[in-house]
RNA sequence: GCGGCUAUGGUGAAGUUGGUCAACACACUGGAUUGUGGCUCCAGCACUCGUGGGUUCGAGUCCCACUAGUCGCCCCA
């Protein structure tokens, strides 16, 4: 029998932990100077706060890892957002948070999906959720903290592709423009592009199968049907986006295949060559009604998430150097019966604040410097019985010389050499 | 859910039209060298080629199924 990890699932070992390390370092970096906080919500939940009503994305109808238990149906989340909204509806937090709350989470999300690079079964999102206010400045300001985000990981070679859905009144108005646009050409579409005609009319536009159909090309735009107030909604985003400086490319295709967003809905892709399929590094929008539908007021909110598998193989690929975690600055060895001496100087390094390891198995002096080699350490400390005797021990030196230094003084005598890392 | 490609030790891999011991390199372990290493030299390291069937006198090499990886479709972060 071979034990492996399930389809789509995969470890992350200490040699790829560092990366993760880094990237989550400069997210709660970030998080905090845009006054975002921090957000735990279960991994899974009720199946009925995924599978929403009127809800025709697969992601929800047939990706998701659902499970009965008794009577009770739960879900694996495939996203953040709903966990969170559910979580600001029940805490009744739109009463208790300053408006807009900030949140921030992390963790790992499940879809039940054919993996491919960029795509695993269970993968990990960052995200964030602004929740309760509107204005076209915040969707400029989620936007920037997913592109300071992008940056501080050295990723450059991304745009931002930007569009609007619209308020109710204008996505209404459209979609009864597009379905009577499609109405005559219903037989040539795809099957799926039949679903999406009776379910989100929207989507039919994002079809890779039909896409070069005549139909489509002449099918009216989203942007001729908005009305005044919606119109200038995002030309203010898009104002905003100039004047920090984030560079974007509107797509009129961009619908985004959640079905709860309204107004701004963005996507940051990777331009790169070696990207894959998958190429999206974040996306998210705008929510006018998502906060009531849990049965919280009808607040609106935005959010976006962050792929973090692709996030950091991104910055790979960029050629981004991640921080390293502390190497080690003394190796202790012990010669002959020295007992428990050098698990005690060992202790001692460390409650000095020095990364340090010991030998702690009976080994030949060669295997005992090998260690000392490979783990990297500026100081191999040498103890042998005449040492333990003296209470003394040997330090080599990184050019290699060698001094005799008290146990007592050790911890001090390697701090003073810089022994301490950086 | 659909399609292409792939599957040999810890790693990278070689394995000819199916026919001896499954190369080679790195890594690893031990020794030369049990009070001083990173060089060198020597030795060891795949009862077996993803799993299960089949064809054959004979299969790592051919066929089928399954599993997994990978890339693409769908979808999506």
């Amino acid at each position: 029998m071979n034990y492996q990890t399930p389809r789509g699932t995969y470890d992350i070992l200490p040699e790829e932990i560092a990366a993760w390390h880094d990237a989550e370092e400069k997210i709660r970096r970030i998080t905090e100077l845009y006054r975002y906080r921090e957000i735990r919500t279960p991994y899974f939940e009720d199946t009925k706060v995924f599978k929403r009503e009127n809800d025709s994305s697969d992601m929800v109808n047939k990706e998701m890892y659902t499970f009965a238990m008794g009577q009770e149906s739960y879900t694996l989340r495939p996203e953040g957002t709903a966990g969170v909204i559910r979580a600001f509806d029940q805490h009744k937090l739109y009463g208790a948070m300053e408006l807009p709350a900030r949140f921030w989470y992390l963790g790992a999300m499940f879809r039940h999906e054919r993996p491919q690079k960029g795509r695993q079964r269970q993968f990990t999102q960052f995200g964030i959720e602004n929740i309760g206010a509107k204005s076209p400045e915040l969707d400029a300001e989620t936007i920037a903290l997913g592109y300071d985000i992008v940056k501080a990981m050295d990723i450059s070679s991304v745009k931002v592709l930007i569009n609007t859905l619209g308020d109710d009144e204008s996505r209404a108005a459209y979609r009864e423009a597009l379905k009577q646009h499609f109405a005559p050409y219903l037989s040539e579409l795809c099957g799926d592009c039949q679903r999406r005609y009776e379910q989100n009319p929207l989507r039919i536009l994002d079809c890779k199968v039909d896409h070069d159909k005549d139909c489509m090309k002449t099918a009216p735009k989203l942007s001729e049907y908005l009305n005044e107030e919606s119109r200038a909604y995002f030309d203010q985003v898009l104002r905003c986006l100039d004047e920090l400086g984030i560079p974007y490319e509107i797509d009129e295709r961009l619908v985004r295949g959640l079905d709860y967003y309204t107004h701004t809905v963005f996507e940051v892709v990777s331009t790169r060559p070696d990207s894959g399929a998958q190429a999206t590094v974040f996306a998210g929008g705008r929510y006018d009604h998502f906060v009531s539908y849990y049965g919280g007021p009808d607040l609106s909110g935005i959010g976006f998430a962050i792929g973090m598998e692709r996030l950091i193989a991104l910055a790979k690929e960029e050629g981004h150097a991640f921080k390293e975690e502390p190497a080690c600055a003394a190796y202790v060895i012990g010669l002959g019966q020295v007992g428990s001496t050098v698990l005690k100087t060992v202790q001692d390094l460390r409650r000095a604040g020095i990364v340090a390891e010991g030998n702690m198995v009976p080994r030949s002096l060669k295997a005992q410097f090998k260690s000392a080699d490979r783990s990297g350490a500026k100081f191999t400390v040498i103890i042998g019985e005449d040492e333990v005797r003296n209470g003394t021990c040997n330090v080599k030196l990184p050019d290699r010389s060698q001094v005799s230094v008290s146990l007592r003084e050790l911890p001090a005598y390697i701090k003073e050499q810089g022994g301490n890392n950086e």
